[in-house]
DNA sequence: AACATTATGCAACTAAATTGCAAGTATATA
DNA sequence: TATATACTTGCAATTTAGTTGCATAATGTT
């Protein structure tokens, strides 16, 4: 297992508080976040812009990614299991929940092949699955 | 086949000139168009909001659907080959092109099944396939 | 410890989308 | 075919998401 300060050094990014904390806290959740997410926890600590400036490096240095969905409002999410080193970043499976919002990456499943039309050439896939989680359909 | 205003009536919408309009230029131009595109178009034409407007009721009319990507500005495509009846609307193939940034449906591709993890249920799917499309593949 | 590089906070700005409201238009039904 | 009702439009103002410039501060390298 890697300490959050390894973590960042192996994606060449230094040591700052508010990168500590972030990652913590998507560590912690395990779950899609938004800026906004991010701004309601640390806005007492950190500026609006750095959270933004925190994420866009996160982003370049792949250890978030975003996932496509239809809000308009982006949503980042850790790259692999432990946070700690660099998985297959081409392809994402994520599931949405109409009820309680939450955006997971399911690791475990993988986008199947698919054969494109002549001459279109895939570099990378998102499959978007939208519809009840495990928790939600507990409760129903 | 069906006319403009045959379309729109089945979709239970009322017939206004925007409405012919906006759907006669999805069906021209065949590919995913955003707000910006049809302001460029319209704005003499046609308010700002009235666009807007008219995006969400074809939206809420299963007219259009919106396209999952991660730049944050929301893309809208006809639901069905001819836009004149209402075909399985619960999982849809895009394309993107890295080069040229057009955004195609992919109606001819189904994505496959899949085995979710235990109580999830899914009710629609998006695969957003990034790439290089044919006409770019040509080009270079 | 000194330096170059990178990160942060603040203010101002841009872009995308939404809301309220008054005036106008489409359509059902009488 | 007139008319009442419900829906649609345009305009102005506002909200929300994200970006940029710049001065100051912190990091990590030598």
């Amino acid at each position: 297992m890697h300490t959050t300060e390894q973590i960042l050094k192996h994606h060449h990014l230094r040591i700052t508080e508010i990168r500590i904390e972030l990652l913590q806290y998507f560590q912690k959740n395990g779950k899609a976040l938004t800026h906004a997410d991010l701004e309601l926890q640390f806005n007492k600590k950190f500026d609006r812009v750095t959270i933004y400036r925190t994420l866009t490096s996160f982003l370049e240095n792949g250890l978030l990614h975003k996932i496509p969905d239809d809000t308009g409002v982006a949503k980042y999410a850790l790259c692999s299991h432990e946070g700690s080193t660099h998985t297959h970043d081409d392809h994402h499976v994520h599931f949405k929940c109409r009820l309680c919002d939450k955006i997971e990456c399911l690791y475990t499943l993988e986008i199947p092949k698919l054969a494109l039309p002549k001459k279109y050439k895939m570099e990378n896939a998102n499959l978007l699955i939208e519809g009840i989680c495990a928790s939600c359909h507990a409760i129903k």
